[in-house]
DNA sequence: AACCCGGGGGC
DNA sequence: GCCCCAGGGTT
């Protein structure tokens, strides 16, 4: 399927498919357009609508919005997140107020006020000004990865790279506001992450990845970053009472300041952390090791159950040290995993045992 | 709970 | 150029 006939077919599906009654639609300039986008930049339509309308009744024009607060723009962008938006927003209206009001109608100019990258500078231009322009949003990038079975991460930028090109080659020179709001609709509404409805979609016939079934596997997932692992163990010392011990975490690091169980690098340093303490200890019972996942590290941790036999050297709290009823630790703050591992345990109701 | 998203900014 | 970040939504 060549670019004139994937045009074609899209704009005819647009014409009886697409979304032609969004806000943003209405009185079409490059103020509402660009307001839009950068409400859309990470956020779902149906969230941006309410906003963008509030929005627009506040600052109906540039010059509303140079001329307001930054507060009360923050405001109107309060539960949209991203707020550097919201300052970038701000800031490139000031600019383009100071310049008489008029966006500039080039993709260099246009790119380089704040908050406005290649992509919203192509949609910019594409939707509002009727220019022949790419654009390779979130939408884009997944239609065309599938069309043209596209390997690779889009994120990498050989692949981004490619990508715009086949978008290039795409766009067509006329109805360039159709054809971008076209692209983005496939994507939104028949092309999507999960579940794609390609049986309904206009250029399903093309498509590189159906051809070859694996509509799935495009485009690539961001590569998930291989990251450190760390080993520890975690003393669940236990009285007869049903006590167990807490420690206080360092205020820095991983849960900083939270108690949690005592934590050690092997089994020989919690031997000797016991030892220190005079503990009369039965025999350990070492569960199976469990992961918990951070941002930036895996911890692996073995459970090591240990039964307290002299009960008369729990002091009640010491440096940093807790003794606290299993049944109770749901009042304090615990780090999610210890507090899953400290219910499991005594759900499954293993601290009666060995006196 | 993992994954996604456009652009900015630090390096 | 590469990497990380931001926050709410979807799956």
């Amino acid at each position: 399927m060549n670019p004139d006939e994937f045009q074609r077919r899209l704009l005819a599906w647009f014409d009886i498919h697409g979304r032609k009654d969004l806000p943003w639609q209405q009185g079409i300039n490059p103020y509402r357009v660009w307001v839009s986008e950068i409400m859309l930049q990470q956020t779902q339509v149906a969230s941006v609508i309410g906003y963008f309308q509030r929005f627009m009744d506040r600052f109906p024009t540039v010059h509303n919005l140079a001329q307001a607060e930054l507060d009360e723009v923050l405001q109107h962008w309060a539960g949209l997140g991203y707020y550097a938006r919201a300052r970038n927003l701000h800031k490139t209206a000031q600019i383009v107020a100071a310049n008489g009001g008029e966006f500039p109608h080039t993709l260099e100019q246009l790119s380089a006020l704040p908050g406005i990258g290649r992509s919203t500078a192509g949609a910019i231009l594409s939707i509002a000004c009727g220019q022949s322009q790419p654009i390779l949003d979130g939408n884009v990038k997944r239609v065309l990865a599938r069309f043209h079975a596209v390997e690779g991460w889009p994120g990498e930028s050989k692949i981004a790279a490619e990508l715009w090109g086949i978008s290039q080659r795409h766009t067509p020179s006329k109805r360039c506001g159709d054809y971008t709001q076209a692209m983005m609709d496939l994507g939104a509404t028949l092309c999507t992450r999960s579940r794609p409805r390609c049986e309904a979609c206009p250029v399903a016939q093309g498509c590189r990845a159906r051809q070859l079934d694996r509509v799935n596997q495009f485009p690539a997932p961001k590569p998930r970053k291989d990251m450190p692992s760390r080993q520890i163990y975690f003393l669940v010392l236990h009285d007869s009472d049903g006590r167990i011990l807490l420690q206080r975490r360092p205020a820095t690091g991983i849960w900083g300041g939270l108690w949690s169980l005592p934590e050690f690098e092997d089994a020989q340093q919690l031997q000797s952390w016991a030892a220190q303490r005079d503990y009369r200890i039965g025999n350990p019972k070492i569960l199976s090791r469990q992961r918990h996942s951070f941002s930036h590290y895996h911890l692996d941790y073995t459970p090591v159950l240990l039964p307290l036999q002299n009960p008369n050297n729990c002091v009640m709290e010491d440096g940093g040290l807790v003794w606290y009823k299993a049944n109770e630790i749901h009042s304090l703050g615990l780090p999610a995993p210890i507090k899953r591992l400290l219910q499991q345990l005594y759900s499954e109701d293993q601290y009666d045992q060995n006196g």
